[in-house]
DNA sequence: GCGTTACTTAAGTGCATGCTTAACCAAACC
DNA sequence: GGTTTGGTTAAGCATGCACTTAAGTAACGC
């Protein structure tokens, strides 16, 4: 089983690798058959579809098989989960930076609260 | 020289590790020096620093040094360089989803103009 | 000046990652 | 029913990554 920080750890994980960005990329712009994914690649199959595979054990990408051709499609609420820790990390920096600015324009007569 | 695509890996390939996010979040409570860094770690020092290098070589962290501490910061334009990339994906698959429900929810007098 | 603190450098190790080729399977096509 | 087409399985290989220990440097505190 996965938990939290696993989950943003292979997700972060499969997003770090060009060629999976890339297949990304392609998804976002509507599902395609694992053929249709590798066509813009010049490595063998079997390597796309072990990035495909990466991508799936993300999330990112959801996969079903009809007859002979696998479609891939991409999960937006996985992407958002990256999206929203990197957020919460930037928000929390920015409230520190605004606190930092008011402690330094105000008087001396009251005290920075951090901690 | 690094392009855009060899930053956002760079970038992602950083948030990729669970120690290297751990930093971060600590980073974005505000500065702190390597030391102050390695604390919550079992791990050498110098792991934390390699796990520290790989961060400023995203230009995720800035550090300067001063007598014989370094001080690392958090370089928030860096963390939503890879908000944005997340975003655009996710906000493109959205569009491509309801453009497709209108196409469903339309009677037949209109073509979809997907290319 | 001498020890302690705060890193830094270097070298090595084991395991993960990103490929490859070769062989296989089964749906679709004629 | 034989051949493409679309994908799968397996095995192997080179490189990269996340550590380790050991030894070194340089500022600071007394």
């Amino acid at each position: 089983m996965l938990n939290q920080t696993d989950r943003i750890d292979t997700l972060f994980q499969a997003l770090a690798d060009p060629t999976r960005r890339m297949m990304v990329e392609r998804l976002s712009r509507g599902p395609a058959s694992v053929s249709e994914l590798a066509k813009p690649f010049r490595m063998s199959l079997p390597a796309v579809v072990q990035h495909l595979a990466i991508l799936e054990q993300s999330g990112l990408v959801k996969t079903r098989k009809l007859g002979r051709v696998r479609t891939c499609t991409i999960d937006n609420s996985v992407l958002s989960l990256a999206e929203t820790w990197l957020n919460e990390r930037r928000q929390e920096w920015e409230r520190k930076l605004d606190r930092l600015e008011t402690f330094l324009a105000e008087p001396e007569d009251e005290e920075p609260h951090n901690g």
